[in-house]
DNA sequence: TTCCTGCTATGTCACAGTTAAATGCGGACC
DNA sequence: GGTCCGCATTTAACTGTGACATAGCAGGAA
């Protein structure tokens, strides 16, 4: 049951820019095909180099890495219009893991056509490395909040990202919003331990701001959960769908 | 005094990826001047859209994103061959600042002419997405040590990133590698206080691992300082120079 | 129905790291 | 030569966070 790209759900989104009859186009001939994977599935591993590239069309994962040490430092969030594997397609190795936290739908590419994408379609290709600029910003705005924030902070910076993100892609219902993801993973996110993240979050509820509980994350007061995060302003900008 | 591409130093550098003649002509066309800015000078601004961009020809800077709360995340230093102003140029706004630490050298760009890059040079334009990849992957590695190590290997990791990328540079003289940042500079990209990053030096001094004193930085011990900070191999990885 | 596992929740104590303040030193400027 | 500033260093007091232990609950498997 392949999603057709000139059918894309995604597309209709606010959250990711137009694209042209002939960017759709080519899109439906660089997609190869559609894989999907079962919560804990390893899509991609740290150091190793794959053939696909992948765009998240449903379902939410994880990246992250493992330290020497075996702690995990989880880099990233994957949420449905989010690209997978560039790091494998321009410079050969992943740095991170990739792991299904629920059931996955993902639309394929072939690395070997990545050459082709940047031969005949420089618009695509454009937007690719935009891409790759919004997730160092990302990952940029994670390090200042890991860096720089107490813990209450901190789940708080993140539970905010995640509402934000979760309402822009239209899964936001009377201010709750889908939310499967483990306190180790938001531990693991932010650096702080499982027994702190916990206690963080019981302040949270215990303050009336935010409640997270059967993966569903309620935010009773937004303007509050982004003061708590030195959040500016509420926008998120708008990026490329690959 | 304008560096000729075909003459660039960096070129002649193992750790960056060799250019066809080609690729080399269209830089001495795509480079439009050299920029010489002063200690303390801030290259580009957080929010604000630049026209140029630029490579780091010879000096150092740093990269930092101000959180509302007035704190400072440092989230790069910029050494020579580091491309400087993407986010600006693929996404029309710097999410984080630039500012000289020492003087610094830079080839400059215009933004403008980008787009001409994508079109008629797309194996530069996907070294231009490789070079983005890479800042994604020193992003991570930063956010896993800030997130995942305690003040001691959070200080040998920072040392040791900056001694191997220091050596590749060919600046290393006897284990020897020039550091003309602050401590403060440190203590902002490890999301540690002044007063620790002080005392967590003056241990790995006290331990005869490494010393960093009137801009120098000499590793005693380069392999304990590796595995103190969790590193695994010693090898650099080889990137694009744009 | 029972047992086991994974996850969430809570209490207590110790300490790594922060904060505030003071001192010393070197270099620039007058 | 004296003064001022920026940075490094040190000390003391404090606290946010980690470590450890324990308990409860829900869901899946036997």
């Amino acid at each position: 049951m392949k999603t057709d790209c000139h059918n894309c759900p995604l597309r209709k989104l606010d959250l990711f820019d137009p694209m042209s009859k002939d960017e759709v186009h080519f899109m439906s001939k660089f997609k190869t095909g559609e894989f999907v994977a079962q919560p804990g599935t390893e899509i991609l591993a740290e150091g190793a180099s794959s053939s696909q590239l992948y765009t998240a069309l449903d379902g939410m994962g994880l990246r992250f890495k493992t330290l020497e040490n075996g702690s995990r430092q989880v880099v990233g969030f994957i949420l449905p219009g989010d690209f997978i594997g560039l790091q494998s397609g321009v410079m050969g190795e992943m740095q991170h893991s990739v792991e299904a936290t629920t059931r996955m739908t993902m639309c394929v590419f072939n690395r070997s056509e990545l050459w082709d994408l940047f031969k005949y379609q420089p618009r695509r290709a454009f937007d690719l490395t935009h891409v790759a600029a919004t997730e160092e910003y990302l990952l940029g705005e994670a390090l200042a909040a890991v860096g720089q924030m107490d813990g209450y902070a901190k789940i708080s910076w993140v539970l905010n990202r995640f509402f934000r993100r979760l309402t822009a892609l239209g899964l936001n219902e009377n201010d709750q919003v889908p939310l499967p993801y483990r306190q180790q993973d938001i531990a693991d996110a932010m650096g702080l331990s499982l027994v702190h993240t916990n206690k963080t979050l019981a302040k949270l509820r215990e303050d009336g701001v935010a409640t997270w509980a059967n993966d569903t994350l309620t935010v009773h007061r937004p303007k509050m959960l982004a003061e708590n995060a030195f959040e500016r302003g509420t926008r998120l900008r708008t990026r490329p769908l690959i």
